[in-house]
RNA sequence: GGAGGGAUGGCCGAGCGGACGAAGGCGCUGGUCUUGAAAACCAGUGGGCCCUUUACGGGUCUCGUGGGUUCGAAUCCCACUCCCUCCGCCA
């Protein structure tokens, strides 16, 4: 949710951020709304104001005066629950499409409605040459006995994978990795809880707006979280924090769960795009006057974290289309992948702003008062993506994969054959 | 799953229909005292929305959440959520 007040005194800069985005809303309808309903508010609060007057009189007053005052007030109070009602009412009016908009776009996000709008701000390493054909991650999985989707599919359906042998090791040193590096840089590890309510969906920006993504469960009120984003933003939800805490920070653990419901007949071959995955996630809650120090704080660990697995990568400034609703501006990392000989989303690091924090009510106490803070999110590991470029760019002619040497400490070996 | 108990301000805790945004204590902040600190004493100290147009101002909401009764609800009623204790089950 974004600060009403840019509804109020800035409208022409809210229209302009919601025609980037390529959204038509009637933010003009929008105000007229906002203002009737304040309007009616005001009326309500006065009666209210005349009701509790004269209730305190009638605690003074006997006999006649008080049956008087008794009836007088009781036309107040009917009077003041209609004129409330009709301020609920236009409040929820209001509140549905207010909770739609996006956030406010940073300036420096491209334009553009897609994911290929997205522009390339920089390249690291070097894309491997091969003097023989490279293999795709399922054709490696399948040989060295890492990946099985066969039989997954077979209990399970389309987009699930079952991870073995060397694999379970890589995944667990890839996370103990991650987390070594982002305790080392302040980050406190956590491991959430996965399933959550309504709340902390909308709280985060995935309500309403991307629910065709998320697993319901049908018994319970509860949902499936498709990253510990949810759980780590919850963490402060209603919480007031000291200024001096700031930036508070969090590294959680979570399996994924994806519906991927839109995204039918795309990345179908192996464990690319699949209904389950695990992640590291960071997360800060920061100072807003900060926030765009922290993006980059928070991307720069992620570079330094594809750089030890010794991955080439470009990093795409994400186009105003493809940002999610929450988020002010987002960075990619995208890494090479010689089986799709191209470059795939790896990571993701947004600013979200305030928000988050205003529908979550995550504040800080300053001195001139208190005031929302800014949360940012970014990927760490994504352990399926990852797994996958270390196994198609460091793969050998005779078929092995090599372990990057600031792994094999995890990992417990240095190849895999 | 069964049986009970409970949810009040940063914390503890009183209040159980009428001046309650809420006693008291603790904590915190400022002051007095002190060489300094402690103690003691004095004062202040939740959050949201709105109006006036920013002030030493005013209104309203908020006592787990949402409804209801009433002129009036922290107090009464209903539903929900969460926490605790005991039994059962269980990694």
């Amino acid at each position: 949710m974004i600060d009403i007040a840019i509804l109020r005194t800035d409208p022409e800069a809210l229209k302009a951020s919601i025609a980037r985005r390529g959204l038509e809303m009637d933010i003009d309808a929008l105000g007229e709304l906002d203002e009737a309903r304040r309007m009616i508010r005001i009326e309500a609060e006065d009666l209210r104001a005349e009701q509790k007057q004269s209730g305190k009189a009638i605690a003074q007053l006997e006999g006649d005066e008080r049956q008087e005052a008794i009836v007088s007030a009781s036309r107040i109070a009917d009077d003041y629950k209609a004129k409330l009602a009709k301020a609920d009412e236009l409040d929820a009016q209001f509140d549905e499409q207010w909770i739609r908009i996006p956030n406010i776009v940073d300036d420096s996000v491209p334009d553009g409605a897609t994911e290929d709008d997205s522009v390339e701000i920089k390249r690291w390493g070097e894309v491997p040459t091969f003097d023989f054909e490279p293999r795709d991650h399922r054709q490696l999985g399948e040989t060295l006995g890492m990946i099985d989707t066969e039989r997954a599919a077979r209990l399970s359906g389309s987009r699930f994978g079952y991870l073995m042998g060397p694999a379970v090791f890589l995944e667990f040193g890839l996370v103990r990795f991650a987390f070594d590096r982002l305790a080392e840089r302040g980050f406190t590890p956590v491991v959430p809880p996965l399933l959550v309510r309504e709340q902390a969906l909308f709280g985060t920006g995935f309500f309403p707006d991307t629910e065709q993504q998320i697993y319901k469960l049908a018994d319970d009120d509860l949902y499936l979280v498709g990253t510990a984003e949810v759980p780590l933003a919850g963490i402060h939800m209603d919480e007031i924090l000291a200024e001096e805490d700031l930036p508070v920070r969090y590294a959680g653990f979570s399996t994924c769960f994806r519906r991927e419901s839109g995204a039918a007949g795309r990345d179908t071959t192996g464990i690319f795009r699949v209904h389950q995955f695990d992640k590291v996630e960071m997360f800060s809650f920061c100072h807003p006057d900060r926030s765009s120090d922290e993006h980059e704080f928070l991307f720069e660990t992620e570079e330094s974290i594809i750089q030890a697995l010794e991955l080439p990568y470009r990093v795409v400034n994400v186009a105003v289309g493809d940002l999610g609703g929450s988020a002010a501006k987002k960075y990619d990392i995208e890494a090479w992948f010689p089986g799709q000989d191209r470059f795939r989303e790896i990571t993701s690091c947004s600013n979200t702003t305030d928000f988050q924090a205003r529908r979550l009510k995550v504040r800080f106490k300053s001195e001139s008062g208190n005031a929302l803070v800014h949360t940012l999110n970014g990927t760490a590991i994504a352990v399926g993506r990852i797994l996958l470029a270390l196994m198609e760019n460091h793969q050998q002619a005779d078929g092995s994969i090599l372990i990057p040497e600031a792994l094999q400490p995890y990992v417990g070996f240095d190849r895999i054959t």
